[in-house]
DNA sequence: GTCTATATACAGATAGAC
DNA sequence: GTCTATCTGTATATAGAC
């Protein structure tokens, strides 16, 4: 991949969890990065085009991420920990999740770009499906583990949803809350 | 207020929660109701006055349901299910709370309608709080009410935000299952 | 109140030179 | 690959007639 296509994907990718799809113009993209909108569509014919390559390029991202947030001898608690770091991460830089915020999109995006959303958060779901179910003993509710993961997710998305209103991270520091107390 | 104006407001509230606030037009919205848009204009001047209007309709229609949900005799375990169900017919409407959507596109509001964006979740999460704190007998948790109330609030935000990208009610469900271990 | 007409700006997109 | 130039459509918004 070239040089500019990676530096307009990032642009592109932190645009759209600060201001959404629909507000990202190829030309604000264009002077970004330093050239022209025409150029733009030579990497991205269209807009679908553009919103597919981010959801992908974000969802591998974010299970690279996963992937660093545990390891064989880690305990739940750690793993969690890590895991909402990443949410964390995501609220302090003023960002919402990329995947989150064209998901309040989704009536403008086409079939293929809605598939590969839902695949993103399904993925992610069955990541805390597994964890929990392996992690079963360090769980203090009796809650299904696919629950809790579908719990944990939108509770995540939620959270930071809302608190980029205000400004602040009550909502992010109440799910944490809540996540340790269905750890033992 | 006239006629006209609640058709113009209802069909806006609708058209947002459908597909935000940005991808809504006057000339679309004029079209719903069967005028010009150059007389849109003539109830609400710009846009900022629009949302401004749209989020003050939806927050006193909320805190009426909310009321509705609650009596001096009912249980919780009743109320909060009166309270979900407001979530649900959203989501069976192909719908996203007004609110919840604007929140995604915060960063193109004023700040007349940012904070009154903040004050529909504060006051939602003050009436879950309450709601917490009069019932603690009938809760499981030792979780402060504030804290469950903010869990609740992103909570259903976030799953009809993730459930409208797959056309299902997995997390709303996933949700209720949460909530309901919550309570005694 | 609602209209026609229009001003102005910007959007996505493409043709074709270099 | 990147550019200039341009097409076409649509957005918000306003002036002024009725």
């Amino acid at each position: 991949m070239s040089e500019k296509r990676r530096k307009l994907e990032q642009a592109a990718t932190e645009a759209v969890q600060k201001i959404g799809l629909t507000n990202l113009s190829f030309r604000a993209l264009a002077d970004e990065v330093g050239i022209k909108s025409a150029s733009v569509h030579y990497y991205f014919p269209g807009k679908s085009d553009l919103a597919a390559t981010l959801i992908e390029g974000y969802s591998e991202k974010f299970s690279a991420l996963l992937s660093e947030s545990s390891s064989e001898s880690s305990s739940l608690q750690s793993t969690m920990t890590a895991f909402m770091s990443i949410f964390e991460q995501v609220l302090a830089d003023g960002k919402f999740c990329l995947c989150g915020m064209m998901a309040a999109e989704v009536e403008s995006l086409d079939s293929n770009s809605r598939a590969l959303l839902q695949s993103y958060f399904e993925v992610s779901e069955a990541w805390l499906t597994k964890l929990m179910d392996s992690h079963r003993d360090e769980l203090s509710t009796s809650l299904p583990s696919q629950t809790l993961a579908r719990v944990i997710m939108s509770g995540m998305e939620g959270a930071i949803l809302l608190d980029r209103v205000g400004g602040g991270k009550k909502r992010l520091d109440a799910q944490k809350e809540l996540i340790h107390s269905l750890l033992l």
